[in-house]
DNA sequence: ATGATAAATTAACACTGTTAATATATCAGA
DNA sequence: TCTGATATATTAACAGTGTTAATTTATCAT
């Protein structure tokens, strides 16, 4: 192996540490804990060293959504494989993401709340390739696959998925972000907005 | 009328200029782009004079919270008292509630989405008096008016209320900050959500 | 005019993300 | 092994945040 491929494979090691440790940080002591100064401290470098592997903040962000999303779109992908239902296979996946998001806010937050949004514009995440946009692009699928076999009513494709998308979204945000407001319990008014949701839009 | 009176009067007066001041740079400028330094600039003064009139930023943004509070409880008596059908009084709720909120983002911002929330906890926001709750309360009240004359299922009203909650929450949280992810007209859906839900729960 | 009180200010602290300039380590060729 | 280049890491700095303590300035009754 010559010094060249060396010194690239030491760089991407190290930038895998980087995530490993930014991963950490960010579930652990959660997002609003979460600087590039005590990532930094975590790895034994020095604040400024980062930047010569990850462009901003932003870009390690990024990279660990991707992560998350390779769960995401497999888990997906499996739903949708192992049942006929597409009705069933919908409902499980909205499900998923409300109890997965349940288990991990931070992950939820970088994902959906960070100014500005690491994924960039509407027209940047339907450009580039992404395993969230192929999160997307399978789950507005699953939705017409749902309108295709007269599960649901024949709504704009677009229109019905992001419908469905706020469920989980809005759950979610409310359980973790307007603490205040009375809430029921998550689990429960999840079942209930799924079930509620999908009858409403039987035909 | 005696000196201390004066000074008291001039001392509510400055809080209203301040609190005006506020909310003019929030609804004009953005959430992010609020802080105490830009603020007192803004009323020529220094930024810990502020501090002499609110305890804190979360003191300040409290405030502005009440007064838009106030319109709210207002409307939805209005609402309540106008229509004999409840069903149709909550769908129009919903409705007034993401209306305001797709025109008024900043002011969604600080209600729901400001760390620590302002209104403390869930328990603080039940036990003090507040126009936010009183907002709550009547909007509770009118999913439980429907439960009442059946016109909705018979489920749990703080389970209901909480679901219904997601819609205009999970809607405009989507809107604003997942900016990302692709979106349909964000009229178009909370029209279909919010007739979609109630569907779904209609008995 | 003096002394007390109220009001406003300056200085400071401990943070944030990020850039430019600088220092240190690594390694090929002479 | 010494030199020069390159890659890597560091320090210093900028402009910003909310907030507190100490200090200055203004107001007003005696």
């Amino acid at each position: 192996m010559g010094v060249t491929e060396k010194r690239a494979q030491h760089k991407e090691e190290f930038r895998r540490e980087i995530l490993d440790a930014a991963r950490d940080l960010f579930i652990k002591d959660g997002y609003e804990e979460f600087s590039m100064r005590k990532l930094a401290q975590k790895i034994d470098y020095s604040p400024t060293t980062i930047y010569l592997y990850y462009k901003n903040k932003d870009d390690l962000l990024l990279a660990i959504c991707e992560e998350f999303s390779e769960q995401f779109f497999t888990h997906l992908h499996q739903i949708r494989m192992l049942s006929n239902d597409p009705l069933e296979s919908l409902r499980q996946a909205l499900l998923y993401f409300t109890k997965f998001w349940l288990g991990n806010p931070n992950q939820f937050k970088v994902f959906f709340f960070t100014k500005p949004n690491v994924y960039g514009t509407k027209e940047e995440f339907m450009e580039k390739d992404s395993m969230a946009r192929d999160t997307y692009l399978i789950f507005r699928e699953m939705v017409r696959d749902c309108i295709k076999t007269g599960k649901l009513a024949d709504i704009d494709a677009e229109v019905l998925t992001h419908a469905f998308g706020v469920i989980p979204h809005g759950l979610i945000a409310m359980t973790f972000y307007s603490s205040s407001f009375p809430r029921a319990d998550s689990n429960v008014v999840a079942q209930t907005l799924v079930d509620g949701l999908l009858r409403g839009f039987q035909r």
